[in-house]
RNA sequence: GCCGGAGUGGCGGAAUUGGCAGACGCACCGGACUCAAAAUCCGGAGCUGCGCAAGCAGCGUGGGGGUUCAAGUCCCCCCUCCGGCACCA
């Protein structure tokens, strides 16, 4: 009866116990050290949670129950996530209020984690679709908005005609809707913007503070794409004004040899020759029908002459000047100085329309390739006509601050930092999200006053798109009309809504102080548990939801809400759980699986450990249900140690042997280590040793049994507190102290030397620990594995590490 | 194409600073218990060759070179897979 862990009936019963008891609570306790563990909290979808949401979610709770048994206050919650595009467009097909699936699918969600055996506290739990929160969302757009850093500007967006609606990127496959099939156009729409532009310095400059995966950093930094190089005008020929490039390369000023506009720029009307306009106007219609995408997928360069030239400022040269849809209006000015001899794309450009190739840096064929290096290669045919300046025989990396110094006395150019990063698109033409602070009169945008906040969603009868490219918050007629707060002028508010990433970019600052009415965050209560100490979350979020949340983090900061420049200190991505079949688990190839079901056939514990036990956290690996059985094996192994098959206890009062504690005292020396060092898989392999081990010895003692079980508690938190419990303890074991080890117990007295003969292993011998060398070789050369390939031999060399190796080079 | 990560038994994976490759688990095989099965317990196993056998020898961490007494680990070249980004001047 009582041969395997009943599950079924402990589990649900210590969950019940936990809720009840508010055992996770986090006190504010600032006598205590502090520990904040978060994990991404999650968008509630209709499908549920999955077992890699599972994944990330176990390995912060072990840590988390790990570190109160060390005596650290913990502060581990989670939340919802919950505007989004799947509650809208299920609501403009049913009419079913977003508010109404969201709250099904947060119940469901919060269920699901409960009976994971989850130890969030749950008086902490936020919703980014709470008034209560949103408030504090659009309090923070405020605070962007008198600073300067939100401003109006006319974007292009998905804009499909038939749908009578703009649609977001995933929305669009193919150039065309993914609902229909229609046609997508660009099209220019008014919408606000933050200047996370401003921030990029520091955006790039604290990465130096994180400990991140190495991965993520570079990707942050590759996507801020700081680079310096220098402005430079080039005067037009034939037509007033200057054409402004930017270039990374002013040492090959001397090389360019026609120049490049972006389609869209402003002076290609000005430049473009009567005889040319026709195939210009023609190239530029072809590119607005492009998406971005499309535009990139091109491999072949395309372009088309002017007509009009630019003068070269080092040596007065007439260039030609070609629009090309390789450069980007969004970077730099939209302009370059070609220089095919070093670069790839000028390269290219060249070879296709037989433009001249000129090397200024000497080192590569440039018949051949562009040759690109900057820190070799010599400067040559870089002399002015008039012999006045020169970077002949320089290197490029030294050539460049000279001729951007000589640019820039001669008012020609100066030095100049550009940024792949761009301003944030920050609203969205959608109801399902936080409405703007904001009021229109006259063409002009005032804010609410703080004290109107939170501006709550109307109730809308019809959740479809207005038609006009407006939210549907255009036919809430009711809710539109309102005054000017100043003036009392009557006012139109603002249709668009916040994008997704609003909510997402402040929740851990929440969880600190989740029902302050008066503030986002009570200062003092903040300074105690920030930063972030652990983050966890998935890969795919390594880029946009970081950057945006650091930038708003960096804000609240310079207004003083926050007390730390970076909001999480370390960080870590669980890897993806691919299906039985080593697919990416999906609908598709019906290798989902589903928690619940784990859950009711091998129990939370089992599921918990074997999602752990799987390998590194980071690293992606297939499921395996035959492997949650294992584990449940495993399980079942404790639970006997403890429990007779009559359900009596197993265990006793006589004190253990030695071998027995010394099993003990390295398993809690080992599962400490590796917990702190997140490598939950063999800390379990450990505590499987252990099982191992003390399971055939005749020991059932309490002194070896119960150590174990506050060990085994942060992994298998249900049977632990269940044995606990058996032990004759009251109450929950989650605040135990964490075993300490005897270091003495650690450390064996008899160690295997490994024996080598010309370095291929010949024996082992155990000796005591700590033997010397003249002691091993003695005991080596005695044994007749070894002194079959020793005796008689020249003996050149012998290397000993101490309890490890010993090995002996002999002449051949 | 560029950036990042990874290639270890039949499978998932282990292996402080270079120091016994394959811990732990899955699957498999054998045994005990049982009328039988399940469950449980005990044992076995990298591959190849020789041997009735305890054993012996060789080969082995994607491939090829190198450094070293010693390489999964360090260096060079190549191959494959996964993830991300893609004309950013």
């Amino acid at each position: 009866m009582s041969k395997r862990f009943p599950f079924a009936e402990v589990e649900p019963r210590w969950q019940k116990y936990w809720l009840e008891n508010k055992t996770f609570a986090a006190g504010d306790d600032t006598s205590k050290p502090k520990f904040y563990c978060l994990d991404m909290f999650p968008y509630p979808s209709g499908a549920g949670l999955h077992v890699g949401h599972i994944e990330g979610y176990t390995a912060t709770d072990i840590l988390s129950r790990y570190k109160r048994m060390k005596g650290f206050n913990v502060l581990h919650c989670t939340g919802w996530d919950a505007f989004g595009l799947p509650a809208e467009q299920y609501a403009v097909k049913t009419g079913v209020h977003p508010a109404i699936t969201t709250k099904q699918n947060i119940d469901n969600f919060r269920q699901q984690m409960q009976r994971a055996g989850l130890s969030y506290d749950w008086d902490r739990e936020v919703d980014t679709t709470d008034p209560a929160y949103y408030r504090w969302t659009q309090w923070i757009f405020l605070k962007l908005y008198e600073r300067g850093l939100a401003y109006v500007a006319e974007i292009p967006v998905n804009w499909c005609p038939e749908l009578g609606t703009v649609l977001a990127n995933e929305e669009v496959v193919d150039g065309k809707s993914e609902v229909g099939g229609f046609e997508v156009i660009r099209q220019p729409m008014r919408q606000w913007v933050l200047k996370i532009t401003e921030y990029a310095d520091r955006l790039l400059d604290d990465l130096r503070m994180v400990e991140w995966p190495n991965g993520t950093l570079i990707m942050q930094k590759e996507w801020i794409g700081r680079s310096t190089g220098a402005e430079v005008d080039f005067a037009l020929d034939g037509v007033k004004g200057n054409l402004r490039i930017f270039t990374t390369r002013p040492d090959t000023l001397f090389g360019a040899t026609y120049m490049v506009l972006a389609p869209e720029h402003p002076l290609v009307d000005v430049l473009t020759a009567p005889a040319q306009r026709e195939a210009v106007s023609a190239y530029v219609e072809a590119t607005r029908r492009k998406s971005d995408l499309e535009r990139q997928q091109d491999k072949k360069k395309t372009g088309v002459f002017t007509g009009g030239h630019a003068i070269n400022p080092v040596n007065g040269e007439k260039l030609p000047i070609w629009i090309a849809d390789y450069v980007m209006m969004g970077y730099g000015t939209g302009a370059i100085m070609a220089v095919p001899a070093h670069d790839e794309r000028d390269w290219e450009f060249a070879r296709e329309f037989g433009l001249t190739i000129r090397e200024v840096v000497s080192g590569g064929d440039v018949q051949q390739a562009a040759f690109t290096e900057t820190d070799e290669g010599t400067i040559v045919n870089s002399t002015a006509p008039d012999g006045a300046f020169s970077i002949d025989g320089l290197t490029p990396d030294t050539a460049i601050p000279k001729i951007t110094e000589w640019l820039a006395t001669r008012g020609l150019g100066q030095k100049a930092v550009n940024y792949k990063l761009r301003d944030w698109a920050f609203s969205r033409q959608r109801y399902w999200g936080e409405p703007f602070p904001i009021v229109w009169t006259d063409g002009r945008h005032h804010p609410l006053p703080e004290s109107q906040l939170p501006l709550r969603l109307p109730d809308l009868q019809e959740y479809k798109p207005s038609g006009t490219g407006e939210s549907p918050l255009a036919n809430a007629a009711e809710w539109l009309a309102t005054t000017d707060p100043e003036t009392g002028a009557p006012a139109r508010r603002e249709t668009n809504t916040m994008p997704q990433w609003a909510g997402s970019c402040w929740y851990y600052l929440r969880f600190i102080d989740p029902k302050n009415p008066g503030a986002l965050v009570d200062p003092a209560k903040e300074k105690y548990w920030m930063p972030v100490d652990l983050y966890v979350g998935g890969a795919e979020h390594a880029v946009l939801h970081l950057l945006y949340a650091r930038f708003w983090h960096k804000v609240l900061f310079d207004i003083g809400v926050v007390s730390t420049p970076e909001p999480f200190i370390k960080l870590v991505h669980q890897g993806i759980i691919l299906g039985e079949d080593g697919r990416k688990m999906s609908k598709r190839w019906g290798n989902v699986v589903d928690p619940n079901e784990m859950i009711d056939q091998y129990g939370a514990d089992s599921l918990r450990i074997f999602e752990m036990f799987m390998g590194p956290l980071e690293a992606m690996k297939p499921w395996s249900s035959k492997g949650v059985e294992g584990i449940m094996r495993f399980l079942d192994r404790v639970w006997r140690l403890y429990v007779n098959e009559d359900g009596s206890h197993a265990f006793t009062a006589e004190p253990a042997p030695v071998e027995a504690l010394r099993i003990l005292h390295k398993t809690i020396a080992k599962v400490g280590r590796d917990i702190e060092d997140l490598k939950f898989n063999t800390a379990i392999a450990q505590m499987m040793v252990f099982v191992n081990e003390v399971n055939p010895m005749p020991t059932r003692s309490r002194e070896l049994l119960e150590p174990f079980v506050l060990v085994l508690a942060p992994f298998a938190p249900h049977l632990a507190e269940e044995l606990w419990s058996r032990l004759g303890h009251t109450g929950t074991l989650s605040y135990e102290p964490f075993p300490a080890f005897d270091p003495a117990l650690v450390v064996e007295d008899t160690v295997t030397v490994a024996v080598q003969v010309n370095g291929k292993l010949r024996a082992t011998l155990d000796l005591p620990r700590g033997a010397e060398q003249a002691a091993v070789q003695e005991a080596a050369f005695a044994d007749e594995r070894v002194a079959k390939y020793v005796t008689g031999a020249t003996i050149k060399k012998v290397i000993h590490v101490k309890d490890k190796l010993l090995n002996v080079v002999v002449a051949s």
